[in-house]
DNA sequence: AGTCTTCTGTAACCCTTGTTACTGTATAAG
DNA sequence: CTTATACAGTAACAAGGGTTACAGAAGACT
């Protein structure tokens, strides 16, 4: 876990940090498609990202739901970790996108660190701007834009963040991360196909415009 | 200064803070309506609401707006806080919503506290803890609510925020605010009025149904 | 090979929201 | 008082996106 923590962290945090979260931290593996946190359970542990990928969404009581963004290496999610400080239920639903590698920390450590290290406070502040930033786009995506262009946002969005050009994804789960319907995006993707920005496959989309 | 201060943040900050805070910060009024902070405009103070009430605005490359959510006494704007840490530009606008009273401190004292004071530190999570949430319910309402519903919810938080169940405002002022246009606002405002909800007169709405 | 299930394409229709245009009315300015 | 201006009401139409329904295609399973 040393040599991992150390290519994803090693450039901001010293060796003496470093060392502590390898010494409290549990390395934990999530598959593809596994649910990280769900909306409501208490946030024990912050997470921090060591590979792979995770999505972030939103969910309304009638079981609508949204993507907010996601999240790479070297990240950490700011939304547990404000309920790790507040002690509250988390309000997101976090998903590995991909194979994914993350250390837990427990709460009371990383309120030790914050007055025991500088660039651990600085890497909460620093996780706190980034996340404030993500949700401003992400604002700016649904309020302004219309849903053509957040379907390819989201298209070229995931191709980056699964380091691929070619996305494996049903019609209905983009339909679900986008909040809207099957048949919506189903048009809307032949409409891109026409212009010729994607080729359509049984259950995947290649992007040709990146 | 100093015994608005105390009323203010007397309950969070240490006594040795408030002197500094008083010390260093400087008391500033802006009428309701004028401008605070403009989205580009570099950030060198970080303000510290005293009195009155802020709304922050979201604005695209074309000029179309979107209200983000209002502060209060109490409150500070963890967005131009991130920019401080960051030394970014504003992504935001701000406008006094009332006469608003804002001490504001350099950025070099904000930093310094942060490692000096707990309090100020729990301060600025707390501020960012409280925008990460206010962003949460600004994407339910645009995500998940109609333009009906989210007029109501707009009238009712503006009625809380100006303390007054009557709203001086027109409907192009709402429109821009909810980033639609005036006809939709009147003929959603007149349907809320057949509805008894509302009491419709020139330049002001009253809300019944508080 | 034949059947079942999941995914995709498409048509037809409806509702919400946006647009244009015109009217009347309250208020401000001259 | 008269005129100009800002504000509000309303109709008619357009467009985007949501809904329902159905059909064909690709895999998965026996």
């Amino acid at each position: 876990m040393l040599q991992e923590l150390k290519e994803a962290y090693g450039f901001i945090f010293e060796d003496e940090l470093i060392e502590e979260i390898n010494s409290v931290g549990k390395l934990q593996f999530k598959a593809q498609g596994k649910k990280i946190i769900e909306i409501g359970e208490y946030v024990k542990m912050m997470p921090l990202l060591i590979e792979g990928a995770i999505k972030i969404m939103r969910e309304d009581k009638d079981g609508d739901e949204l993507l907010l963004y996601f999240l790479e290496r070297g990240d950490t999610c700011a939304m547990t970790l404000s309920c790790c400080l507040g002690q509250t239920k988390s309000e997101i639903r976090a998903v590995a996108e991909r194979d994914t590698k993350l250390i837990l920390i427990p709460i009371e450590k990383m309120e030790e660190w914050i007055s025991k290290y500088k660039s651990w406070r600085d890497f909460v502040f620093a996780s706190y701007q980034a996340r404030l930033t993500e949700m401003l786009d992400t604002i700016d995506t649904i309020a302004f834009m219309n849903m053509d262009q957040r379907l390819m946002k989201y298209l070229e969005d995931k191709a980056k963040i699964n380091q691929n050009e070619i996305i494996a994804v049903t019609h209905q789960q983009i339909a679900y991360d986008l909040h809207t319907s099957r048949v919506v995006i189903s048009r809307l993707l032949k409409k891109l196909e026409l212009d010729g920005k994607i080729k359509l496959q049984r259950n995947s989309i290649e992007i040709m415009a990146l």
